[in-house]
RNA sequence: GGAGAGGUGGCCGAGUGGCUGAAGGCAACGGUUUGCUAAACCGUCAUAGUGGUCAAACGCUAUCGGGGGUUCGAAUCCCCCCCUCUCCGCCA
């Protein structure tokens, strides 16, 4: 969410974020709501004023032993009158906050302007081996080639469990999923400083309004309404709203996290798209990366937050680029956003694993987070950042293509070995 | 799932219709005293909205788990929901 006062002083700059990210522009009417709401704020607070003012003196007549009936009738009159006002404010309220919840978070001066994924920039590419020999089409297995030759997973019977796009991995294929999430924590916690966390995998109405993906993604969840849980479509979702409501001490800052969760979507309207096993399921799994810190630091921990992410796949020897996304395919909520996409040799294609973005304090105002600079000090919006450190369903589709060996035998790289108790899959 | 108890400011805790944004204590912050530490004493000590101002000072409104209601007036009475604790049942 914008600050009410930003849009109010303004307005153009939000009209130019609306217009980029291609949402309704509702700025007229926000102002017009907004003008109306101080209007009658004004008028209502004379009238309370008044209210507690009688109140008082009632209270003075009828200690005095005094009748105070008269001036009780007229108060009624008042009082009926808040009420009134009082239930018309209520829906001015209401109807703005509605809209303020659609309004998306205006980009980063160093965001390039463009209209889709086209327009990303690519602003670094990294290979293990000389790039010639890397990022160009082979011939080979696809990843569910492999799966079916060396039986790692079965998303036929995935589909008979569950559904279409919930992968069941089964023997080297579920160690080595394992074996990710278990080195991604490691590195995480003990070389990049995160303390780990396992939050709930389901979470409530409040905290996905939290991170913006209420309202406006509701339809990319799954919901229980017996219980009123939504199935979270990312660890950002619990472990950002871990501090929902509260105000941190800055000299606890920067609190970062990592946690792995089981990731759930709906990916309604994609369908037929990408399907293919692991390409697009509706189950995956994914370590997450999120961080909490000062305002004036946070392009800084965006770099190394995405420096994190990457070199994940650097260690696991994963050729991959870093792209700068454009203002029209930056998300709702983020202001600057860094995707890096995985090189997969044998479909010959970039698959993206990892968005690492930082939201500035557009989810803070949502979630209402807030640190204090000293004790004495005003409670600030703190900062909020994350990314996928990363996602496993793509990055196995990558592993599987760039560790394949002319036979078809997938080689582990050395970090994995400690956690496997294989080093090659044959 | 059944029965009961409870949720008040950073923390503890008083308060059952008006004089309570909320006693008292602790913690914190500023100061006085002090050879140092400690103690003592004095003061400050919520958040948000709105008005005001260059900015402030300052004014007003709201807030006692959340929402609604009764009343001229609600922390206090009524209804719904959430959370915590205890006991019983069921269960990984």
């Amino acid at each position: 969410m914008l600050d009410i006062k930003l849009i109010r002083e303004n307005p153009e700059l939000v009209r130019s974020t609306i217009s980029a990210k291609k949402t309704d522009d509702i700025l007229d009417e926000v102002l017009a709501l907004d003008s109306d709401r101080r209007l009658i704020i004004s008028r209502v607070e004379v009238l309370k004023n008044k209210r507690n003012t009688v109140s008082e003196e009632i209270a003075r007549i009828k200690r005095s032993g005094g009748n105070a009936d008269d001036v009780i009738v007229e108060m009624k009159v008042t009082s009926d009158e808040i009420t009134e006002q009082d239930s018309t404010l209520r829906n001015i309220e209401e109807r703005l906050n509605h809209l303020l919840d659609t309004i998306p978070n205006i980009t980063h001066s160093s965001v390039p302007h463009g209209e889709s994924a086209t327009d990303n920039v690519e602003v670094k590419r990294w290979s293990p081996k000389p790039a010639e020999d890397v990022f160009v089409k082979k011939a080979g297995l696809d990843h569910l080639q492999v799966a079916e030759r060396f039986g790692l997973f079965d998303f036929k019977r995935g589909a008979k469990v569950a559904a279409a796009g919930f992968p069941l991995y089964i023997g080297r294929g579920a160690a080595l999923e394992r074996a990710f999430i278990n080195f991604m924590l490691d590195e995480h916690t003990r070389l990049n400083g995160y303390t780990e966390v396992i939050p709930p995998f389901f979470v409530n109405e409040e905290s996905l309004r939290g991170t913006g993906n209420l309202p406006k993604f509701r339809d990319q969840l799954y919901y229980m309404p017996e219980d009123g849980l939504f199935a979270i479509p990312t660890a950002e979702v619990p472990i950002t709203n871990m501090y929902r409501d509260e105000v941190l001490k800055s000299e606890d800052l920067p609190i970062k996290h990592c946690g792995y969760t089981a990731c759930f979507r709906r990916e309604a309207g994609s369908y037929g798209k990408d399907t293919r096993g692991f390409l697009r399921v509706h189950e995956f799994n994914k370590v997450e990366i999120v961080k909490f810190v000062l305002p004036e630091t946070s392009y800084d921990e965006h770099e190394s937050l995405t420096r994190n992410a990457e070199s994940i796949l650097e260690k696991l020897e994963i050729p991959y680029r870093r792209l700068l996304l454009c203002d029209g395919d930056t998300g709702f909520s983020n202001a600057k956003t860094y995707d890096l996409e995985v090189w997969a040799p044998i479909e010959g294609t970039w698959l993206e694993a990892s968005s690492c973005s930082n939201y500035e304090a557009f989810q803070a105002r949502r979630a209402n987070i807030k640190f204090k600079r000293d004790p004495k000090s005003k409670p600030e919006l703190i900062h909020t950042l994350n990314g996928s450190g990363l996602a496993t369903s793509r990055l196995m589709v990558a592993f599987l293509e760039n560790h394949q060996l002319p036979n078809g035998s997938i080689r582990i790289p050395e970090v994995l070995h400690k956690y496997l108790t294989f080093t090659i899959i044959e």
